[in-house]
RNA sequence: GGUGGGUUGGCCGAGAGGCGAGGCAACGGACUGCAAAUCCGUCUACACGGGUUCAAAUCCCGUACCCACCUCCA
């Protein structure tokens, strides 16, 4: 079985054809670092992350540039009413983001690049389209350079639309523009209200580059001029993504092969937006879930799926997971197994998680039903084959990721709180041994109280944390 | 006005013409000293109205409601 594809521009799922044998090239559109990182922003995060990992376990080699948009209207004035440079800004927010990503183990790309370190790329890329008849510099003498719109027939292809559909953008200044869909490539300087750092020299005068010219420059540089996936989320579609290819095709590229776009994650109805200031902050959510148990949540919808966020929807997933984590902690020594055919075909049929995510949990109930008959053999080859699913969706537990951070100190105290459990559950054997229900009741309690949750086993009673105390 | 998507059981959430995805919660049973964990079972749903078909949650027509994009936004 082959790996299907939705693609935004086909609307339809297809087989997946690289353009070279065995590679892939991806370009995932990154965040604007103007505000701290919500679960939206991570959403899409995650979801192209499962797809890069679903792409190196079928064997491809991954080349995954996550961009980073460092220079913009927003970090310009917030940064201003900040009081504060707007590269500091800009550089905060990278950090916090960072922060997101690790925390939700999505791994770092190939390469991020920024923004500011690529304007020579985007002058280049904008000089040609000037030569080959598809930009203009505005004759008002305010700087700016246009994409002309109606020099690329193709314009709307992306998105399906014709031009003459389109509302025209009701609030850009029309000052020098030949059509109003025409939009910037380039925004020239306004001296008397941005700070000279936000302004690089151009043969048009100093500006800056405009937001879609530098996802265009960066893809063609770092995968060329013809790569395989585009992705990002569902509002960039337009105009971002059908700016950046009407750009990058006039310029003589062939661009992406294929569009992917992941859905909203929502809150009471509303999209989590950084001007409706009701964002729910990643270290919000991480006081109430861990890490791993908020990448279940998000893997567990499928990502073309409109997901409405609440806790209790998110505890409910943390529940679900932690089902597999009990099971796991059941199989001692597991090594890496295979995937199961069920696994890997619903994540071939366009990243279908939620079957692959049916097909782990239909893993794990057999898997107890061994635990519980004492077939260890067969119970670590389930074990093995649920560690290597959620390896690929980035979930294993096992994973060191996981338990950065709080692994050192928790790491010496287990050795004690080890010995003080055992003693305490030695107690209660003989309190039981003895029908002293009542006083092995009340040591249970007692555990329980302290966050430690006892399991008797045939094997005899077995304890571990259970994060609640 | 244009474009794209949605409405599934108590809840979350898949599927896309014929075999009850999966999970959470609840209830019953097994196990247990009692629990917990685990297993077995129960809860037989697809917005509404028509139609096509031997067969429709799935296709067609219509209606209602919801959402996104067309303006910065994952």
């Amino acid at each position: 079985m082959t790996l299907r594809l939705y693609d935004t521009a086909t609307g339809e799922v297809r087989d997946f054809v690289p353009l070279q044998t065995g590679k892939a090239g991806v370009y995932v559109c990154g965040l604007t670092v103007q505000g701290e990182p919500h679960v939206g922003h991570v959403r899409s995060a995650v979801n192209f992350d499962v797809l890069r990992r679903w792409l190196i376990a079928s064997g491809y080699e991954v080349t995954f540039i996550r961009n980073i948009t460092d220079i913009d209207d927003k970090i310009l004035t917030k940064s201003a009413d900040q009081g504060r440079p707007w590269y500091n800004l800009a550089y905060d927010m990278k950090r916090e983001l960072d922060k997101a990503y690790d925390a939700l183990h999505v791994l770092p790309p190939t390469y991020e690049p920024a923004a500011t370190g690529h304007v020579p790329e985007m002058i280049e890329l904008i000089n040609l389209l000037i030569e080959r008849g598809h930009a203009y510099a505005a004759e008002d003498g305010s700087g700016d350079v246009y994409f002309d719109v109606r020099s690329w027939a193709a314009y709307g292809e992306l998105t399906h639309q014709g031009i003459d559909d389109m509302e025209a953008a009701t609030d850009a200044d029309p000052r020098g523009k030949r059509d109003p869909r025409d939009f910037a490539l380039w925004k020239g300087w306004k001296q008397d209200s941005e700070p000279v750092t936000a302004s690089w020299p151009a043969p048009w005068g100093r500006g800056r580059p405009g937001w879609h010219i530098e996802c265009s420059a960066m893809a063609g540089k770092y995968l060329g001029d013809a790569f395989d996936i585009h992705g990002g989320g569902v509002d960039l579609r337009f105009p971002h993504h059908e700016n950046e290819q009407a750009q990058s095709r006039a310029a003589g590229g062939r661009f992406a092969s294929y569009w992917m776009h992941n859905a909203w994650i929502t809150t009471a109805g509303e999209k989590m937006s950084k001007s409706l200031g009701n964002t729910l902050s990643i270290p919000g959510v991480l006081q109430r879930v861990r890490g791993i148990e908020l990448r279940y949540y998000m893997v567990s919808a499928h990502y073309r799926s409109h997901v409405e966020f609440s806790f209790e929807a998110l505890e409910e997933a943390a529940s679900a997971f932690r089902r597999i984590e009990r099971f796991l902690e059941k199989v001692p020594e597991v090594i890496v197994g295979e995937l199961p055919a069920a696994f890997s075909a619903a994540l071939d049929d366009d990243l279908g998680t939620p079957a692959a995510i049916a097909a782990i949990h239909d893993a794990v109930r057999q898997g107890n039903v061994h635990v519980a008959a004492d077939e260890s053999e067969a119970a670590a080859a389930v074990a093995g084959s649920v560690i290597a699913m959620l390896s690929v969706l980035g979930l294993d537990p096992a994973d060191p990721h996981w338990s950065q951070g709080s692994a050192s100190d928790s790491g010496e105290l287990k050795g004690v709180v080890d010995v003080l459990i055992a003693g305490l559950i030695e107690q209660r054997q003989a309190a039981r041994a003895n029908k002293d229900f009542a006083a092995a009741d009340a040591i249970r309690d007692q555990i329980a109280a302290a966050g430690v949750e006892i399991e008797d086993t045939p094997q005899g009673a077995r304890w571990k944390l259970t994060g609640q105390n």
